[in-house]
DNA sequence: TAGAAAATGATACGGAGTATCAACTTCTGT
DNA sequence: ACAGAAGTTGATACTCCGTATCATTTTCTA
């Protein structure tokens, strides 16, 4: 890292080859420590560009939200009526797939927003963008009472959470299967909330209680439920 | 709000004095406008006071959240081991509590974070905090497993969302009664992730289907569970 | 190829935040 | 009560981020 060399400059933008200098010098000296005219130099380019590119110096350590966002919108959008749980899961894998393929820059800036507050406090808020997304996908489908307000605010809370909980155990390198996790997750999500759903037709739940034991009650149970019972 | 009187500069802290002078002059003219040098001249203190009482320009806005997170780890760390869920209610609602007595404080906090990003991500990061309290104390009480971890992530990230999604509507004038509304709230925590604790005793759910109707099942039911079966 | 449009860089500036030192106030021991 | 120590506060200089403006360079179009 001498600066820039002229194959260098017309390979790659402003914008990436300020990106790679600055996480660079962040990896080297960290991030209060490295000035923006410090990226701006080792990039070739004026401090003016920065601010035109990035909206602020926090800003050259995350990814673009917005695309991603809207690819979850759509893929929101594209779900059926019997498929809310199926598209709810799969909006939270194309998010996680975005992690995943960014690989070491990904690691690289968690390290960064482990020791940064102002980026920890960004990333906090920036997950919150997509937990509004899928409450308002939620609260579009469940109707309009504070019940309904609730439930997709519980429901969209803990798919973010979910996603995090395994991102942030991949990104510790704590397990090399995080798609898998993540439909694990998923699933404990969908059992606490999905289990109650009016999607189910016809179960009604009796509860009444016994102090005989279950192996001499199953046959009577049994039998109580036949079409001829004994 | 013509500067300070003697009167009294004696009988309030200069802090209080800084945090009354900022929150006056944030509503008159916004929080990017007014400057430190504003806030401090009508306070009556000298710039070098304000950062020495007050981190950065953010922290004026925000509580103590440091008495308050001690007051519910206090409260997590007095509960029995069949008084789990209430506890963890117990603790959403010292923080709903504080939050209430604030009282126009905390509104006209809510309307600086509404509008100022930067004030809008500490707040959103602040609650994270509460939320690794509850995760904590829950990873402490379920176990090892990486099922255990993924759970208490979850039902911390429920209580907390339970906790905001009822002070939001009670910040916003939506509702009149926050602490009947927090308990509803919670019951539905409980309710998606409370029904499946290892805390019930001698509970055996049995599932079976039939396809008859509940009126003419329900005393065979009856008549099964009894101890001198029909 | 000339001129227009767009992109880029240099410069000045304000404000938040840091560091240092001078001045002031409070406390303590005799 | 007073001198000196300790603690607190304010003034000042400075860095850095971010904004605004204008000059210069580059790219595009007819």
């Amino acid at each position: 890292m001498r600066g820039v060399e002229d194959g260098e400059t017309t390979g790659r933008s402003a914008r990436d080859r300020m990106t790679a200098a600055a996480f660079s010098l962040f990896a080297e000296r960290g991030f209060d420590s490295t000035t923006i005219e410090d990226i701006t130099r080792l990039a070739g380019v004026g401090r003016t560009t920065f601010f035109r590119t990035f909206g602020s110096k926090e800003d050259v350590v995350f990814p673009d939200h917005e695309d991603l966002l809207a690819r979850i919108e759509a893929r929101l959008a594209a779900s059926g009526p019997d498929s809310t749980w199926v598209a709810l899961g799969d909006a939270a894998a194309i998010v996680l797939e975005q992690y995943l393929g960014e690989g070491e820059v990904a690691r690289l800036r968690y390290g960064l927003t482990s020791v940064v507050p102002a980026l920890r406090e960004r990333e906090i808020a920036s997950a919150q963008r997509y937990r509004l997304v899928f409450k308002r996908f939620l609260r579009d489908l469940l109707g309009d009472t504070p019940r309904d307000a609730l439930r997709a605010d519980l429901i969209a809370a803990a798919i973010v959470t979910a996603h995090n909980h395994v991102l942030l155990r991949w990104l510790r390198g704590e397990t090399s299967t995080p798609q898998k996790d993540l439909t694990t997750a998923l699933g404990a999500v969908t059992e606490a909330f999905g289990g109650t759903s009016s999607e189910d037709e016809g179960t009604t739940v009796v509860v009444l209680r016994s102090g005989q034991g279950i192996e001499t009650l199953l046959p009577r149970l049994r039998s109580a439920l036949s079409d001829s019972p004994d």
